[in-house]
RNA sequence: GGAGGAAUACCCAAGUCUGGCUGAAGGGAUCGGUCUUGAAAACCGACAGGGGUGUCAAAGCCCGCGGGGGUUCGAAUCCCUCUUCCUCCGCCA
C-alpha cells in the first residue's frame, strides 16, 4: 500500500512511475475525488463531536447540580443523530478509498529498467559452466520416472494434475535439499528458522499483497475465511503484523520450509510435464525484515544467500533485474535467479528476490522504533527463495545426469544422502 | 462438538453489578536524577501509545479499555456480534 500522503501531494509524479507498469491503474484517478471527500466529512463530523463531548460535560455538571439540562439534552439529540449520519457516510468513503488503495501496486525502485515484458530484463550476472553432454540429454521428468523416484501418473490419480508423488531417493533428495538449505541458511546466513502455518487468514494475505487481486491464485479453504499458502513469505512476513519491533533486532532474517499451493489459474498448458510447475511444491524461504535505509544493500545480501546455495550444488544459474513491467504488483525492486534447464534450453527462475520497500509494511502495519523514546516507523521487507526444492531437483537431475541414465549427487548433498553419491535403479 | 469463565496501557491489576469531574487508581518494569569509588538498596522525578485531522511548523481537535456494531444527551461500564485465551466434558494424531 502506498503511502496515502505522498500520494495526495506527489499525485502526478507517483502515476508517471505506476504507469511503467503493466498494470492497469485507471482506478488511480478516483483517489483524489475520495480523499478530499473524506477530509471534509472528517472535519465536519469532528467539530460536531467535539460540541457533544463539551456539553455532554455541561450536562453531567448540571445534573449533579440537580438543575436542569433538558433544552441541551434536546440539542445534543440533533448533534448526535447528524453525527451518526456522517459517521456512516464516512466509513463508506473510507472503504472506498482503501479498497482502492489496496488495488494499486508499489511504486518501482529508480534502479529498476524501465520496460514493459520479461524481455526487457536485464542480465546482472552468470555463474558457472553450462554442462556439455556427449550424449542425448533427457527431461528430468524422463529420468526420473525411469529411475523410479518420481511418480506423475499415480498423483493424477489420487488427486489430479500438477500434482507428483517423489518416491525412494527422490523423495530423500528432496528432503536433502531442503536440510541442506535450511542449515545453509541458519548457520552460515544467520537466518532464524521458522517452521510456519501452510493455512492463513485473509488479513495475512491482504498484508502480503496476495489479496484482494489475486484471490483466484489461491486455493481457499471451504468452510473458513482461510487460504493454502502460496508460499512462505504470507506466514513469516504476518509474523510481526501490527507490531512495533524493536531497532536493534534489525535486520532481523527467518527461514521457513514449506509447502506451497497456487491454482496456477491463467497457465493452462504452460510447463504441463514434469516438477516445474505444480499445484503443490516446496520451498525454502527468507524474509528479512529491515531498516528503510538498509534495504537496497540488504537485497543484494539476501540475493547472494539465495546464490549461494546454488554455486554451492554447481548449478549454473544468472541472475536477473526485472524491469517495470514485470516486476509483480508488491516488489519495488526484484531479481531472478535463474538456473539452467537442459531439457528447456535455457534458464528458468529458480528464485525470486524482492524489496517490497515499505509496501507490505504498510498494509501489514510492521513498525519499528530506532529507540525506545523514537518515533515508530515502517520496516522494509524483503524475501526470497532459497530456493524452489522442485525446481532445484529438476535442474540437478538434468544437469547432473549421465550417459546411464543415473544421476550423480551433488558433493554438499552427499552427507545429506547417507553417503549416496549416485541415483541408480 | 457441549458447559462455564476471561480480555483494561510494556507487565500485573482496580474500576464494570449501581453509565456522568475515570481525558482510567495502584504496583512492577523502564528512563532521568540524588546518594555512592562503582554498583545495589533507598529516595525524588518522568512514564499511553498509536492513528487521523490540521499546519510551513505547531497548537488545537477527533478516535482510543480485545475487534466490529448498537442503545443513550453521555459507554471501560448496558445490549448484540466476532476473535482469542483459560477450566471442565466429549472426540482425537
Amino acid at each position: 500500500m502506498l503511502d496515502v500522503k505522498l500520494l495526495r501531494n506527489n499525485f502526478q509524479e507517483v502515476k508517471q512511475k505506476l504507469s511503467q507498469r503493466n498494470e492497469d491503474i485507471s482506478d488511480l484517478d478516483r483517489f483524489e475525488d475520495l480523499d478530499d471527500k473524506r477530509r471534509k466529512l472528517i472535519q465536519e463530523v469532528e467539530e460536531l463531536k467535539n460540541r457533544r463531548n463539551t456539553v455532554s460535560q455541561e450536562i453531567s455538571q448540571l445534573k449533579r447540580e440537580k438543575k436542569d439540562a433538558d433544552s441541551l439534552i434536546k440539542e445534543m439529540k440533533d448533534v448526535s443523530s447528524r453525527v451518526k449520519e456522517l459517521d456512516d457516510q464516512l466509513r463508506q468513503t473510507d472503504e472506498e478509498l482503501s479498497s482502492l488503495l489496496l488495488t494499486i501496486p508499489n511504486i518501482p525502485h529508480e534502479s529498476v529498467p524501465v520496460g514493459s515484458t520479461e524481455e526487457e530484463n536485464e542480465e546482472v550476472r552468470k555463474w558457472g559452466e553450462l554442462p556439455e553432454f556427449s550424449f542425448e540429454a533427457k527431461p528430468h521428468w524422463d529420468l526420473a520416472v525411469n529411475l523410479g523416484i518420481l511418480d506423475f501418473e499415480r498423483a493424477s490419480k489420487v488427486t489430479g494434475s500438477r500434482f507428483v508423488f517423489y518416491k525412494g531417493a527422490g523423495a530423500r533428495l528432496e528432503r536433502a535439499l531442503i536440510n541442506f538449505m535450511m542449515d545453509l541458511h541458519q548457520d552460515e546466513h544467520g537466518y532464524e528458522e521458522i517452521l510456519p502455518p501452510y493455512m492463513v487468514n485473509r488479513d495475512s494475505m491482504t498484508g502480503t499483497g496476495q489479496l484482494p487481486k489475486f484471490e483466484e491464485d489461491a486455493f481457499k479453504i471451504r468452510e473458513e475465511d482461510y487460504f493454502l499458502i502460496p508460499t512462505a513469505e504470507v506466514p513469516v512476513t504476518n509474523l510481526h503484523r501490527d507490531e512495533i519491533m524493536e531497532g536493534a533486532e534489525l535486520p532481523k532474517g527467518y527461514t521457513a520450509y514449506s509447502a506451497c499451493f497456487r491454482s496456477e489459474a491463467g497457465s493452462a498448458g504452460r510447463d504441463t510435464r514434469g516438477l516445474i510447475r505444480q499445484h503443490q511444491f516446496n520451498k525454502v524461504e527468507l524474509v528479512r525484515f529491515v531498516k528503510p535505509e538498509e534495504s537496497y544493500e540488504e537485497l543484494e545480501l539476501l540475493t547472494s544467500h539465495a546464490e549461494k546455495v546454488l554455486q554451492l550444488l554447481e548449478l549454473p544459474y544468472r541472475v536477473m533485474s526485472m524491469c517495470t513491467g514485470d516486476l509483480g504488483f508488491t516488489a519495488a525492486k526484484k531479481y531472478d535467479l535463474e538456473v539452467w534447464i537442459p531439457s528447456y534450453d535455457t534458464y528458468r527462475e529458480i528464485s525470486s528476490c524482492s524489496n517490497f520497500e515499505d509496501f507490505q509494511a504498510r498494509r501489514a502495519n510492521i513498525k519499528f522504533k530506532r529507540n525506545a523514546k523514537g518515533k515508530a516507523e515502517f520496516v522494509h521487507t524483503l524475501n526470497g527463495s532459497g530456493l524452489a526444492v522442485g525446481r532445484t531437483v529438476a535442474a540437478i537431475l538434468e544437469n547432473y545426469q549421465q550417459e546411464d541414465g543415473t544421476i550423480k549427487v551433488p558433493e554438499v548433498l552427499q552427507p545429506y544422502m547417507g553417503g549416496k553419491t549416485t541415483l541408480s535403479k
